[in-house]
DNA sequence: AGCTTTTTGGAACTTTCATTCTGTCTGCCG
DNA sequence: CGGCAGACAGAATGAAAGTTCCAAAAAGCT
């Protein structure tokens, strides 16, 4: 079997022929297309390593597509590195000169890259300890965390109920389905805590749900965009995030960062402190 | 005498340090700086070879600057190669390694924040334009773009939905509640398009839900992180966004900065075109 | 269920590589 | 002109890397 000249070619190959392949190679196939660096400049043991394989694994698997061992399969990834873009720097500047043309969506891309990496800067310069440390004590202390962002906002909470759930903590997230974002929220009480998420145009429902969870003491950790908001005064903790926008929409970046970190530091909490 | 820990580094110690060299010295200097990818990929003996020099005067040179030996001088070009960022993985294990026995949470939001931006950089170097409009002239010819994505990629279809929704493009999501996934995207044909997203371990039923509206040719855009993934069969057009995590959480940053991308780039496109 | 074939993990082997060491050479100062 | 110090090339060395091989396990087939 002829080896593949280079890396499309080899990319091609692995698409084609993975699905007959053993399973330890179909691993490294798709480890191979998923840190192409790795594969370049690392060693048949540290490649092994990271693709949770034996080093003869990798030999056989280069044979297998017809190189001759590991060696020859590496310098197809080494000669996409040689190839790359030369300076980063520079290829970035041509990028934003080039793409300002119209019509070029690249250029909306690197509109919305660059507003979501401002939002990131800027959260980590905005966000304190202190408000981490007391949004994480009154969460690690919920029987429950209900969760509640509607429209926009909504994705961030679904999000942070699919982690939360991985990380065995109990969350419900309220969706509202069918209208029963009431009754999914009635039984919340003092020992539980409420995530409530919303950026101006804040929704009704999310102010009005917030609004009753408050009157019934739940420990309320709010995030939205400015402290004039609506949920603001219910909150026990409050987070505002700045989200830099490009034309008329808002990354949701630092959101999702911000409620990721709740996540995980919640679980490391739980776990650590019993 | 304390090495320089990154490329400008180096390059601007030798430019100091390089007449009072020895000239065998000056060689290598002037070669490194020349061919800085031969010095990152190639073993001591083909660089010496290359340089017109032994392989024990790079030995030399190396610790003449400040390293122990070739080795560690080579690891300055090889983490050039590697990405813009020549000490992120470093960085990376250091944050982690910080917010696991520290319990300070704001290093796990320094760790996501970076990962996040390390992802979008990634995005814009990885997009091309050719695929972008490929992918927005199918769904500007669609009359209904469906959107499909489950469990972690849902945050990412619904947001599509909302932001399509306030841009006027008729959409439709496949929420599956109720379990109605396959019927809310029965009537897609032809003329339609579906966004499908999913990442690795990939949702069973969005697979197989692309796969049926692959079958009735409904033009199908993909949003995934392999080349190797079970959608990327199905796709007309396919984005690989390769998320870095932190810990074991991905962001969804690229993700997100994409898929609004094609949403703004589609309603412009239709503002335009009539 | 038993046999055959394929696949996998791990150790042994061989090669290659970086580094060190030694003798020689060149240039400089006495 | 002779001696000294630094620099150099090339061989020797020891470590690390890639590869091969074999036995055990898994998968497939009758």
């Amino acid at each position: 079997m002829t080896p593949p000249v280079d890396f499309d070619a080899l990319k091609l190959r692995l698409i084609e022929i993975q699905p007959e392949l053993p399973k330890r190679l179909q691993q490294v196939a798709a480890f191979a297309l998923e840190h192409p660096d790795e594969m370049a400049l690392g060693t048949a043991a540290s490649v092994a390593g990271h693709a949770r394989v034996q080093a003869s694994t990798l030999v056989r698997f280069a044979q297998s597509i017809g190189f001759s061992g590991f060696s020859d399969l590496q310098e197809i990834f080494r000669s996409r590195l040689r190839n790359r873009w030369p300076d980063y720097p520079e290829r970035m500047m041509a990028l934003h000169e080039k793409a300002m043309d119209s019509g070029d969506p690249t250029h909306l891309l690197a509109g919305f890259a660059d507003s979501a990496t401002a939002s990131l800067a800027r959260l980590r310069e905005s966000v304190t300890r202190e408000s981490l440390d007391r949004a994480i004590d009154a969460l690690t202390s919920a029987r429950t965390v209900y969760l509640l962002g509607q429209r926009r906002a909504f994705p961030v909470s679904h999000y942070l109920a699919y982690a939360l759930a991985k990380l065995g903590v109990r969350a419900t997230l309220i969706d509202n389905v069918g209208s029963l974002g009431a009754e999914q929220l009635a039984h919340a009480g003092r020992d539980d805590a409420l995530i409530a998420i919303s950026f101006a145009p804040y929704t009704p429902l999310t102010i009005e749900l917030t609004r009753q969870a408050a009157a019934r003491d739940v420990p309320i950790v709010v995030i939205t965009d400015s402290p004039l908001s609506p949920l603001a005064s219910f909150a026990k903790v409050r987070f505002e995030v700045a989200e830099s926008d490009f034309g008329s929409f808002r990354s949701l970046s630092a959101t999702f960062c911000l409620a990721i970190t709740l996540a995980v530091a919640l679980a490391n909490r739980r776990a650590d402190g019993g």
